[in-house]
DNA sequence: GACATTTTAGAATTAACATTCTAATAAAGC
DNA sequence: GCTTTATTAGAATGTTAATTCTAAAATGTC
């Protein structure tokens, strides 16, 4: 019953995606979202609440597919594994790295969050942090705050500043890149106070 | 001849650059900076030709003062310093590490620079280029691009990775953070291939 | 075929801001 | 005091983009 579909949510979604990906946030308007795909602008309305609430599905969207790869292998006990997973992820998801990767989410989502959008950022939040704890436990011996950012910083902070330049460069991460994580990660996991 | 100045170009600056730093670019509205000191929007105008050049200018002037240090620290051939360097500048200007390091340069400044801005911008540019291509040569003993690459990954993306995480979280880089980013110099600057 | 419903279409409305404009003020030189 | 000029003041204008609204089209149901 009813009008057929010309346009789904998702086509509006990858629109913005790609928007985001090739000209930052200022350039996710409602109108060049529709005019990507042809739409006229009240069939977006007709899908998304508002914009915001596209920005909002679309970072989060990303940040749980990237952030179940991340978690995965990090129950692996693989540290160097965890490390290099940025690099690959972003060698495999240009266009997503680049939305994911390159802005911050202030920047994608400004105002106050939708509700259920809210308890799934904090559920992300929650699942992260703990997975980091229990790997610290396992990988040091503890969990405590200093150890755990240890974790972070090898594991999550410097393969993203190693991806993040030739990001903005619209370049892959070479293997060279690759190399330097290693070195890195090896040389910050290695002390176990 | 002419009436009394209430205010200057630095008060303006200023302004903007606080305004950046607690809300990010979104927040720099010209009236907001005009409130900010209680002046009127067309006395902005008066000592500004546009809101990009209030950002592109404040923004360069970070870059400069940044960049100086870093450099002169360059020249003294000492890569612990350098890397360094990034963590004591945010504990001695936090306000202004916010500005210059939380946020990307087009998401400050949109548009095409005007004329001057853009070659002081170049100038820059070139300035830390061959500064990093000149330690490189006296530190490993040639400046091929995978050399060079390996500088800039210890001595600058690194330190902003580990800086980043406080900064936005509003605090200051603990010595813990100092520390890592030690530790990753270390082992990133000893191989000599 | 009339009806209810979903969806397309795109025009109309509104809001936030940058920018421009006009007038009023104050200081310095004559 | 008069003129010139820098500056303050803030109202008026214009633009861009989100959001809302109204109408039309298409599809399944009775």
């Amino acid at each position: 019953m009813g009008r057929k579909p010309h346009f789904t949510s998702d086509q509006f979604a990858d629109a913005a995606l790609e928007l985001i990906s090739e000209g930052g946030p200022k350039a996710v308007t409602i109108a060049a979202i529709a005019a990507r795909i042809g739409a006229p602008v009240g069939s977006v309305y007709h899908r998304f609440q508002s914009r915001e609430r596209i920005l909002a599905e679309a970072w989060l969207h990303l940040a749980e597919s990237f952030q179940e790869g991340f978690i995965s292998l990090l129950e692996k006990d693989d540290a160097m594994e965890a490390a290099l997973y940025t690099p690959r992820w972003v060698r495999s998801h240009p266009k997503e790295a680049r939305v994911l990767l390159l802005h911050r989410r202030e920047e994608l989502v400004a105002g106050p969050w939708p509700q259920e959008i809210r308890r799934r950022a904090e559920s992300l939040e929650k699942e992260i942090r703990s997975a980091l704890a229990a790997f610290s436990c396992r990988f040091f011996g503890s969990s405590e705050k200093q150890l755990v950012r240890r974790c972070v910083f090898a594991l999550i902070d410097v393969p993203l500043a190693a991806v993040r330049r030739p990001l903005e460069e619209g370049r892959l991460p070479s293997p060279a890149v690759q190399s330097l994580i290693r070195e890195s990660c090896e040389s910050i996991m290695r002390r176990k106070p």
